[in-house]
DNA sequence: ATGACGGTAGCATACCGA
């Protein structure tokens, strides 16, 4: 079984690239992050005639999230239970392949930088926080469920100093801050695993590099992407890798696509 | 010293992103 997350800076802009990383890797389930796009403009003819069922959480222009399967998806939750949330973020589905009943998430988490014309404004970053305190209790609860567990998606956390190109200059960032670290670390510690760091302790991971100047070419990218794993899911895994061949195929997004196979 | 890049909405430029 082969699992990937990608979060595809709209999926109408990315369309062939996708199809081109499908046709290749044939995945059994893919989590796709900003999808920007809601339901009538979604390209469910294209997936579903390379052999795709899709189910979505749209939304125009920003956010919007979508699971891709081979087989049939069964959605559980659209949006995160108990957290009223005017963006499209999360998507939670279940998904059986060879009698195996997959809980899977794609997650989309926000970012928490202030707008660049009002630099003091903390309300996005609040939003943040408040957004991965509502996942954290909704994921406690995932933990009882007594089947394989995946929870993918941009996490848009650089975890440790190791996950970035240049800490120092991400120290007061959203993405880095003490506050959305400390979250992300309660919440792998409270039993999920970050699949493609306990596999590769050694490599970078980085998932995105920025358009700008040459951040791909000279790798300033950070690892904000993650695959998370209960044991049950854990147990299964046989590789976990960054596949580039998305970043580096024209018309890209600026993350590349994080997948894992498993027994 | 500053901006760089790219997507969407929608038609010029603002907003968003990491």
């Amino acid at each position: 079984m082969k699992i990937a997350t990608y979060n595809v800076n709209s999926i109408n802009a990315r369309i062939e690239n996708l199809t081109t990383f499908l046709q290749q890797e044939s995945p059994d389930i893919v989590l796709l992050q900003e999808i920007k796009t809601d339901f009538n403009s979604f390209p469910f003819f294209d997936l579903q005639s390379i052999g795709y069922n899709a189910k979505i959480i749209g939304q125009k222009s920003y956010n919007g999230v979508a699971v891709l399967s081979k087989h049939k998806i069964n959605p559980v939750f659209e949006n995160l239970p108990n957290f009223p949330d005017e963006n499209a973020r999360y998507l939670e589905a279940d998904i059986l392949i060879e009698n195996t009943n997959y809980r899977v998430a794609s997650i989309y988490l926000p970012n928490g930088n202030p707008p660049y014309n009002n630099p003091d404004d903390t309300e996005k970053f609040n939003y943040k926080l408040r957004w991965m305190e509502a996942f954290y209790r909704h994921t406690q609860s995932l933990l009882e469920l007594q089947q394989p567990l995946i929870l993918g998606g941009d996490f848009n956390v650089i975890m440790t100093p190791f996950d970035v190109y240049d800490a120092e200059t991400f120290k007061n960032n959203a993405l880095f801050r003490p506050e959305v670290r400390q979250r992300l670390r309660a919440f792998a510690l409270s039993g999920y695993y970050d699949a493609f760091r306990l596999l590769h302790p050694r490599e970078n991971g980085y998932t995105y590099w920025d358009y700008s100047g040459a951040a791909l070419q000279n790798d300033l990218g950070m690892r904000i992407d993650y695959l998370w794993m209960n044991s049950l899911a854990f147990d299964k895994v046989i590789s976990v890798n960054v596949n580039k061949k998305p970043r580096t195929a024209p018309k890209p997004s600026d993350h590349t696509v994080l997948q894992a196979e498993l027994k």
